[in-house]
Formats: structure tokens, C-alpha cells, sequence
DNA sequence: TCCTACGATTGGTCGGACCAGTCTACGGGA
DNA sequence: TCCCGTAGACTGGTCCGACCAATCGTAGGA
């Protein structure tokens, strides 16, 4: 699939910004510009500023021209293009992403444990099982925890909870699309199943959280090196 | 500040998809029937065709035509198109909101007593007797609350964290934009303000993040009430 | 020196044209 | 009768040019 033409300007654009090439509250060229130089028509360019600026990464003013806005103030979807910024990616950020990753997830653990129905806990401990016998590949453990974030986050009962995670997920998948072959610990991951199905069993929130923290940080540290080595993106 | 074209037909659309008159994997009529039945340009229907496609509420294919997403794997700018829908506004999202921004500030005190600088600290204890002094209105509180929070956040240095923390406010100030009254008991502010103070003056991340969520909940309750009578829409 | 007013610049909307994928329904072949 | 390929209708993608409306900068006047 190649890309459009309004998303090519808007990821020139994106990108300048995104670098610092324009300061917050610069304006960008206007769109008769920006179509001569990038030799598109003006609908194009339009298209792309619209873009940039749903992402809020401009504020487009009738008459005004296209300012850049603070980055911090933008959506939370111009991380993708901040972490597609660097290859291979910025580790530091990688970091940031699986520290707000593991608060989002044993958040949604607290409220899960509260909230779940039998059947959730149910196939919560389906999962857990499958991680705990040892004989799955890395990637397909990978897989399992993925499954089973997901549905912790939906037996939290609480939409923004889920889109927030829905949300940093599509983040890391679009950017790291391959799997992965990390290598686990079977031992260590099977106590720490073991405990967060007791937890699970005995509706003790908190242990339940301790648990998932573990869990999401058996794999953290290969994880890290692995996408810090994967260099060239499939684009 | 009248809405554009393009953003009067977005936000019909988008009301469209968010009531769910539309069915996930639905097709939206053509641009051109769009264009018709609005009475706009097909460059209108378009623009509106490409907000909705950043937010992920349709996905568009050349040839295809747009079709709508499940709505939890929409971008978390959706959230106050939600809020904007009902009014008074849904209570329970509301709710949700406020755990997450809880779930989310707690977890940033976590990491920014532990990183951040004596200046930031200092400011941090500046706002906290503030607080704790008993002399400001209800509005004040809040207003030097959400600076508390928002240097938390900036002391966490965490990019990702900051950004899913101003995505949260900017959709709660967008929907309710005025200040609020509200009324604190001062003596248990004052409790709450001095043992967060104590924690940062000992760099006690959990005692800290304990405090804060105490301060978080103190006007929490009425802050829903206030917010579920506040009526009419300042459109 | 300050302010006003006008003209240049910029974004907003329109209409139409043509290209390039996608979809569908018709018709021919097995 | 059923399956399947293909032609044509349909849909989005891009371009062009025109005009309106808000803003901005500057030259000229008070």
C-alpha cells in the first residue's frame, strides 16, 4: 500500500516538527507554498495540515496561517510518529512507553478483579494455565499475555481505561509489527501464573496487581534489547 | 468561533457513529451522496471524511468507501465527542474518567518523587501550602490541584505519561470548561497537604502517592454532582 | 508617535474534471 | 444448474481554477 500523497506532505511536516525544525508557535508556510514546493495541489496539502492538525501538532487559523503547538499538548497518536522518528528507536522512549504500559495494565487489574464475572475469571484462568505449562514459544507467551491484558481491560468495566490501553498497544504494534523471540524462564513464569491465578481465585485485588506487575516485567528487560537491536523498519 | 463545513458534517457523522446508528464494518454513504444530501462541496464531505479517519472511527479504502471501526480501538480523542454527546453528560464515563486521571497522576507522583530536582520539589511544596494554608476558594484549589498534577506529571519525565495526562485534562476542560465551586472541609485539605509534603520532603514515593490520591478523592464527590447538574453546553 | 484603513496574503468553500482501485451483476462456460 | 470471469458502474484520490472571508502588515494620515 503506498502512501497517499497528502499523507507523504503531512509526514514531511510531521516529522520537521516532530524534530524541532519549526518552534512552537512558528508558522508553517502557507498551503499555495507548501503545494508549489512539494509540487502537489493545494487540496493535498490542505488534506495533510488537516491531518496535522487533528493530531493537534498546528492550530490553523482562517486568514491566519498554520502555527506549531507545543508538542506536549498534542494527541496522544503523534507517539507512533515520535517513536518512527529514530530506527533504531529511541530506547529512552521505548522505557517511558512500557513504564505508562504497566501502570495502565495493573490499574485495569484492580478493577478487573472487583468487577469480573465468573466467566472472565474463567478464561483469565485459561490463559494463565497456558502460560504456566511451559510449552509455549516466547512469541505465542507474548501472544497469551497480549490476550490476557486484553482481557483485563475489558473486565475493568471502564471505556477510557480500555482505550487508553487500546491505544498504547497500537502504538507499540504499529511501530514493531514482527514478533518476537524473547526467552522466558518457564520456572519463574509458572510461579508467577501460579500466583496471579490464586489471586485471581481469592478476588484479592492486590495480589492480583503484584502479580501482573511481575508477569509484565518477566519479559521487559530482553524486550527492550530486542526492539533497541531490531533495526530497519518494514516499511 | 463558528464551526467550519467540514466540521459540522464530521461532527454529524461522528454523533452518527458514537450513537451507533451505524454498525461496526458499516459503509458510510459515498462522498458524493454525502455531498448532496448536505448540501456542501464533496471537498467538505471529504476534510470531514479525514478527521474521522484520524480518529479511527472509519477506515477509508480508494474504490471501497468508509467504513466504521469498533469504537474501543477509536483514538482516545474520541473520548469528548463521548462526553459532549449526553447532557448532562454520562455520568459513568465521568467516573471512569476520573479513575483513569487518578490511576494516571498516582502513578506519575510514583516515578517524579524519585526523579525529580530540589527546584521542582520546592515548587511542589510551594503549591502544597498553598493548599494547606486555608485561605483560597474552592475554585483555587482546584486551580493550584491541576498545577500540582501538572508538575507531577513534568517531574515523572515521562514523555508518553505527560502526554496521556494532558490528553485526560484537555478532554475534561474542552467539556467543562467553566470553573467550578466546590467545597472542601480546609482541616482535612490541610491534613492531606502536610503529609504529602512530609513524603517529598522524605522522597517517600508511596507515602506521596498514597497522599495524592487522597487529595485527588477529597472533592471528588462533589465534583461529580456539580458536574452532573451543570446543564446546558456552553457551545 | 500612534492609529486607521486599505491592500496583500492566507485559509475556506465551491464546482468540475479525470484517474485508479473496488464492487457488482450480468452473461458465458462447465 | 452452478460457478466464475469480466465489463461497467461506483467510489475514493488528485488536480485545476475560481471566489469568498478573515487576518496581517504596512503605508499614510491625524
Amino acid at each position: 500500500m503506498t502512501p497517499s500523497r497528502p499523507d507523504e506532505i503531512a509526514r514531511a511536516l510531521r516529522d520537521d516538527i516532530l524534530r524541532g525544525r519549526y518552534a512552537p508557535g512558528e508558522r508553517l508556510p502557507s498551503e499555495r507554498d507548501l503545494a508549489t514546493t512539494t509540487g502537489a495541489n493545494r487540496s493535498s496539502v490542505r488534506e495533510a495540515l488537516v491531518k496535522l492538525e487533528q493530531l493537534r501538532l498546528i492550530e490553523i487559523r482562517r486568514g491566519g496561517g498554520a502555527r506549531v503547538r507545543p508538542l506536549d499538548r498534542a494527541s496522544l497518536d503523534v507517539l507512533v510518529h515520535l517513536l518512527e522518528l529514530e530506527d533504531p528507536p529511541d530506547l529512552v522512549l521505548v522505557e517511558q512507553w512500557l513504564d505508562v504500559h504497566e501502570l495502565v495494565v495493573t490499574g485495569a487489574v484492580r478493577l478487573a478483579v472487583e468487577r469480573a464475572d465468573e466467566q472472565q475469571i474463567g478464561d483469565a484462568r485459561l490463559l494463565l494455565a497456558r502460560i504456566a505449562n511451559g510449552h509455549l514459544s516466547s512469541a505465542e507467551i507474548l501472544g497469551v499475555m497480549d490476550e490476557l491484558a486484553e482481557l483485563i481491560s475489558l473486565a475493568s468495566r471502564n471505556l477510557v481505561l480500555r482505550m487508553v490501553r487500546n491505544a498504547l498497544r497500537a502504538l507499540f504494534d504499529q511501530r514493531f509489527p514482527e514478533r518476537r523471540e524473547l526467552q522466558f524462564s518457564p520456572r519463574a513464569l509458572a510461579e508467577i501464573a501460579g500466583a496471579v491465578d490464586r489471586a485471581l481465585v481469592e478476588r484479592d485485588a492486590l495480589a492480583a496487581e503484584e502479580g501482573v506487575r511481575r508477569l509484565m516485567r518477566a519479559g521487559r528487560e530482553r524486550l527492550v534489547k530486542s526492539v533497541g537491536a531490531s533495526g530497519a523498519l518494514p516499511r
